[in-house]
DNA sequence: TAATATAGTTGACGTCGTCAACTGATTCTA
DNA sequence: TAGAATCAGTTGACGACGTCAACTATATTA
């Protein structure tokens, strides 16, 4: 085993651990938790997506999505659709407040992440995003942990 | 703003969603919850820590420290003591059962990252480093979101 | 068409972290 | 040095959250 494994893990996890804080408070983030704007913009980015591959994808159980996708639904967020090809599966459509909600907490992130990375030059950056993208490409592999 | 800052902002939350799953079940874990885990291996690094300490590296009310401390004494994986040079500040000691779980658990995270990372050469994984310092440090400069 | 499988929902439940009020120890200050 | 202010930690009440098991309703299969 490579000898920076140790440090690499330790590093992952205080990463992780500021970009998991429970509220995303601020006025730009409406009302909305972690999960629920992970959610959101799993729906956003593809529209017409079931519970169930919302849940999936935050590996959340079957009812665990219902009640996320409830919350969204009475926060006006998304709406709930049946499917026309099969009567049993729903499909989450985002409101237009999802959508001006989902850019503004993104918004917000971005700039966090601008200022992190400001002071590097492109083709350090350009090495971040590499480097990230074998790192989600070793979860995507692995399942989560 | 270079225009890869939306990219990587996606890929550290896909990431950070894979290394913040709520439980650690396996034979390994114990009991631990992942924040139950942070406290006891923050506890572990730096011995003799204060609650506070604690709860403000994870950022968690004193409160919430108190009870996350609870737990883990509760469960036997470290001990309240009284500091000697302030009588209202408990110092936070790890048991030898809290230390073996630490390993084991810290194992099962560096068996998982060692596998995301196999394949890659040596450089690689140093150039993967470097940007998990980078990144690191972005964060704390700035703190919590 | 009856049996089975699947998507989603619901009630009960236990866990979790916060808030505000509290205790007790320490430090400051008049 | 006594009283006030400050600080570390605790506690009860509370609401938010996700899971489990049982359920409904739709779709598929034999």
């Amino acid at each position: 085993m490579n000898k920076q494994i140790p440090d690499i893990l330790n590093l992952i996890q205080e990463l992780t651990w500021h970009f998991s804080s429970r509220e995303l408070d601020g006025a730009c983030c409406g009302d909305l938790s972690l999960v629920e704007y992970m959610a959101l913009n799993k729906a956003w980015e593809s529209d017409e997506l079931s519970i169930q591959e919302i849940g999936n994808f935050l590996n959340f159980t079957k009812s665990g999505a219902t009640r996320i996708i409830d919350r969204l639904e009475n926060k006006e967020y998304i709406i709930r659709k049946r499917s026309l090809v099969d009567g049993r599966v729903c499909c989450i459509a985002v409101t237009d407040k999802g959508r001006e909600t989902v850019a503004k907490i993104k918004e917000k992130y971005i700039a966090y992440v601008n200022e992190m990375l400001k002071e590097y030059e492109p083709e350090v950056i350009d090495n971040v995003k590499s480097v990230l993208e074998i790192l989600v490409h070793g979860v995507h592999k692995q399942g989560f942990i």
